[in-house]
DNA sequence: TGACAATACCTGTTATAACACCTAATATGG
DNA sequence: CCATATTAGGTGTTATAACAGGTATTGTCA
């Protein structure tokens, strides 16, 4: 017998609307989802946020990408993507270059062990993508796919 | 013509696999998501996560709860819920005490003002919840919620 | 009963993410 | 050309959430 929203929470009382335990389910899916990643990425010494972001910059080649690109890709505030290109320069992650052309701009580029790391973490995430899935058929993803994207282009 | 996922993170290449899109679709809605429920109740003074606090605790009435609950409820640990709480002390949203039994307990209850922001918020998270999911039929959403709870059920 | 385990909570530390506000560099309009 | 606006980035502060580790209280069992 599957376990209902409304079990795991501890919730005596049904939802009054179905959107309401939609709203919810989505909430604690991503909580979910989330907390596994980075109990993934743990013994390869990143976060989730830090993953994303070198698969960004990988995606960018060597061109790299200014915060302002990597913060709009992350759904990321800017002054939060400067402290977080910080932790990740100093941990060798990437590299960072002002521009010469126009100084306001700073490039971030992956480097050598970002580009390790990203190479041996993605097994572990793509494992954990392929069994949380493992119960939807493909009808079923592309439905849930359309409904989230439906979601979020509600203005 | 409705944007996709890969445009909206500025992704040049289609994703690998359905269910690598319904991951990343799941986890930027929860943002979405997220970022609107704590617009909506910044006039009221109070994060998503302290409004959900104050529903778990109004829904336990005057027995209150203790720390421990409230973390399994909230998906969260008990040292965050300990501050979690604190700050909410600090606000007068509730009240705690030492049980006298077990003085290992500490009840938390919530308090009239936190009963009455809880109403005052209350409509307000309810319209964004409305007007997100106005575009799903109830059969889009039953299926929505039948498919993320999928997703959580895999071990 | 007394040693030990389990439970509930708390403190310390770090990362992420929100906000407001600030500085430096560049673009623009008169 | 210069005053002003815009853009990119940074600092300061706070809340949430993860982890490790510590203390006090209660339960268990030899």
């Amino acid at each position: 017998m599957p376990r209902t929203l409304q079990d795991e929470i501890h919730q005596s009382k049904p939802f009054a609307r179905k959107s309401a335990e939609a709203l919810l389910s989505i909430l604690r899916t991503a909580t979910v989802l989330e907390h596994e990643q980075n109990e993934a990425l743990r013994p390869h010494g990143i976060t989730h946020t830090q993953y994303n972001v070198l698969r960004i910059l990988q995606g960018a080649g060597k061109d790299g990408l200014f915060g302002r690109d990597i913060a709009e890709r992350l759904i990321s505030r800017v002054p939060d993507v400067s402290r977080l290109l910080d932790r990740m320069d100093e941990l060798d992650l990437l590299s960072r270059e002002r521009d010469a052309a126009d100084r306001r701009h700073v490039t971030a580029r992956i480097s050598a062990k970002g580009r390790r790391i990203l190479i041996q973490a993605t097994p572990d995430l793509e494992a954990l993508e392929r069994r949380r899935f493992k119960g939807l058929r493909p009808r079923a993803m592309a439905s849930l796919v359309n409904a989230l994207a439906a979601v979020r282009e509600t203005k």
